[in-house]
RNA sequence: GGUCGCAUAGCUCAGCUGGAUAGAGCACCUGCCUUCUAAGCAGGCGGUCGAAGGUUCGAAUCCUUCUGCGAUCACCA
């Protein structure tokens, strides 16, 4: 039983002995900061099934605790609160009581296993800024997930096909003279973006053409010959034209080649990859049983739609008149696919912008009406759009933030700070790139992962994101700082009883602050929200810097003091590495 | 127009199921490196929590209305 546990029940005892009153529930919180003690119980709440002053009832109630519950030192009452202190021994005892720093916090794994779904990129562009947040959050949070006890598989599907993807192979085929990746020292997801913007531009000049002949808006756009070969080239493709399909394959392999590059370079992996041009034909038969089901209907003219007025949307169309598939035909068909494929899967995670929260709620309710009992466990882990101060980034019109060059420049930015501050010039030159990239992304990572997932990202280009104050690099400069203290610290004999030494108040804070680690992973799994990690992380660091600025660690007499303060400086340092992991964020040995 | 989301210090953001005097960072101002890494620490300045009502002993937090910003409501994906 947790101590929180012990002083509800506690509580609730005391008001029935001494009140002869039943207590629903008990409010503890964290004594604020400018009170003495650890922990508040709120008397307010009790005065509706105890009559009196809350000042006298806090009295009472504290003088029953102290009796009863050994870890309360004392206690004081402030308006209607309780504030309880516990003593020294209780977080002494805590912190000896944990053996490996390094595992603290995980759950136990259990349950179904849950699929998370990121990135899911285009293969006509390159990734930007706003797949690096896709990709981010995706990531992390399957990790959060993972920690707090869940089996999880990591996954993406790819937007391989359509009218698009046809662009850029066009325009490639019109244009390219041939031209690989090997032959112009592209990234393959950098060429062939070129060419979709490439083809952007042809088609606006044959537009502009044809409006000079005198023909309207809507007519050039649907009569220029560009947007017409297109077409021609999807319907090809989709009859499975050798030749077409050759030049798909082609052109797909140097995009996944680019893509494979920029998740490692970020840091992120997959453990299942699903494919478009796999499952863009999945989900008629679905559809199918759908109608025998009367979950779908067919209108005169064949199309098929899900009636969800009574849920207080519209109508949704899930198969076209001439019977082909659309957008929610194809996700209905991989989500039942992906169980089929793992049966151990109970529910999925999709990482998908904002901007589709309308087709996944529709999506959701759809796979419910069909009645699949993981359709229950469906989540959409939305976000916000990261949009420039010039507005929205647009591949075809350029204004794009490229990932590969903003992980670059992050890593520059990095480089710059640290040779003015010249403390790891006895690096090698491939130790100091690989920790200015752990820099540079952890930067970036932090950045972007502090912030709620919901709200959307302002990000300015000419503003570089921050090194200092409430930043990736802060917390892993504290992380260094401490692997340098337990490097002097050599072998500080551990022989000492921990449980005679006297601690100090920043002590205390640290081991409450770590002592909250468990249940951080926990609601941060329950709110999908990597966000609440990264706060809590600065708040350990924030505490740490501020002891290690005022209490000496190694530079005391007292040798079970000393010992001490170097294993909780250990448990700090192993809890940052367990919360940035959890965030994707590596942390360096030095910096 | 319907629906969904967001609005907290000059800027970027925290604020958990309602609780004490709303917190950080950046920027600006003061101090602190011959002692464990100053990407740091200690402190100062800075707020009508978008507005108005309501519920409550108590509201940034819950409810209603309004304002502003964004998204969405395709036989596109």
């Amino acid at each position: 039983m947790t101590l929180q546990q012990t002083l509800e029940n506690q509580i609730k005892t005391a008001v029935e002995k001494l009140y002869g009153a039943k207590l629903e529930n008990v409010e503890l919180q964290p004594t604020r900061k400018d009170f003495e003690g650890d922990i508040t119980a709120v008397v307010f709440p009790m005065l509706r099934v105890v009559k009196g002053n809350p000042v006298q009832i806090g009295e009472a109630i504290g003088n029953y605790l102290v009796s009863t519950v050994s870890e309360i030192e004392k206690f004081n009452v402030v308006q209607g609160f309780l504030n309880i202190v516990l003593s020294d021994t209780y977080y002494l005892n805590f912190f000896n009581s944990i053996t490996d720093f390094s595992s603290f916090g995980k759950g136990q794994e259990n349950g179904k296993a849950v699929m998370v779904e990121y990135s899911s990129p285009n293969t006509n562009k390159p990734l930007h800024l706003g797949h690096v947040r896709n990709v981010l959050l995706g990531y992390s949070v399957a990790e959060i997930e993972k920690a707090a006890g869940k089996k999880v598989y990591k996954t993406q599907i790819i937007n391989d096909r359509g009218i698009h993807i046809c662009k850029s192979m066009l325009a490639w085929e019109k244009f390219g003279n041939g031209e690989t990746p090997e032959s112009t020292n592209l990234k393959g997801d950098k060429l062939v973006g070129n060419y979709y913007v490439k083809f952007d531009q042809e088609y606006k000049k044959e537009i502009e053409a044809l409006k000079a002949q005198g023909k309207t808006e809507e007519e050039a756009k649907t009569q220029a010959p560009l947007i017409l070969e297109a077409q021609q080239m999807l319907r090809k493709w989709e009859a499975g034209d050798a030749e077409t399909v050759a030049l798909w394959t082609k052109m797909n392999g140097w995009v996944y080649k680019g893509f494979e590059e920029t998740y490692k370079s970020i840091g992120v992996d997959f453990d299942f990859y699903y494919y478009e041009s796999n499952t863009y034909l999945l989900g008629k038969d679905i559809i199918e049983e759908g109608i025998k089901k009367n979950v779908f209907f067919t209108k005169e003219d064949g199309s098929v739609w899900c009636d969800l007025t009574e849920d207080g949307l519209d109508e949704k169309l899930v198969l076209r008149s001439d019977g082909t598939a659309v957008y929610m035909t194809q996700d209905i068909g991989t989500a039942v696919q992906r169980v089929k494929d793992h049966q151990d899967v109970g529910g999925m995670i999709y990482t998908v912008g904002n901007e589709q929260d309308y087709h996944f709620k529709v999506l959701f309710l759809i796979l419910k009406k069909l009645g699949y009992s993981w359709a229950e466990n469906l989540f959409h882990l939305s976000y916000g759009m990261v949009d420039l101060p010039s507005g929205k980034m647009k591949s075809r019109e350029g204004t794009v933030v490229d990932a590969d060059d903003l992980i670059a420049q992050m890593a520059e930015t990095a480089r710059t700070i640290s040779e003015e501050l010249g403390k790891i010039d006895d690096f090698s030159e491939a130790e100091k790139e690989q920790l200015y990239r752990t820099i540079g992304l952890g930067a970036l990572k932090y950045y972007i992962l502090k912030v709620d997932p919901k709200k959307r990202i302002l990000f300015n280009p000419e503003e570089s994101v921050d090194f200092q104050g409430n930043t990736g690099p802060f917390i892993q400069y504290t992380y260094a700082r401490i692997q340098s203290i337990l490097r002097k610290a050599g072998n500080v004999s551990t022989e000492h009883d921990l449980s005679l030494v006297e601690i100090q108040p920043k002590e205390k804070e640290l081991i409450k602050i770590i002592q909250q680690f468990p249940d951080t992973i926990q609601l941060a799994a329950e709110n999908y929200s990597p966000a609440l990690l990264a706060n809590y992380t600065y708040d350990l660091v924030k505490e740490f810097n501020s002891f290690y600025q005022n209490v000496p660690i190694l530079a005391t007499d007292n040798e079970a003091e000393k010992a001490f303060r170097v294993k909780l400086s250990g448990a700090v340092a192993a809890v940052i590495k367990s919360a940035f992991a959890l965030l994707g964020i590596d942390v360096p040995e030095r910096m």
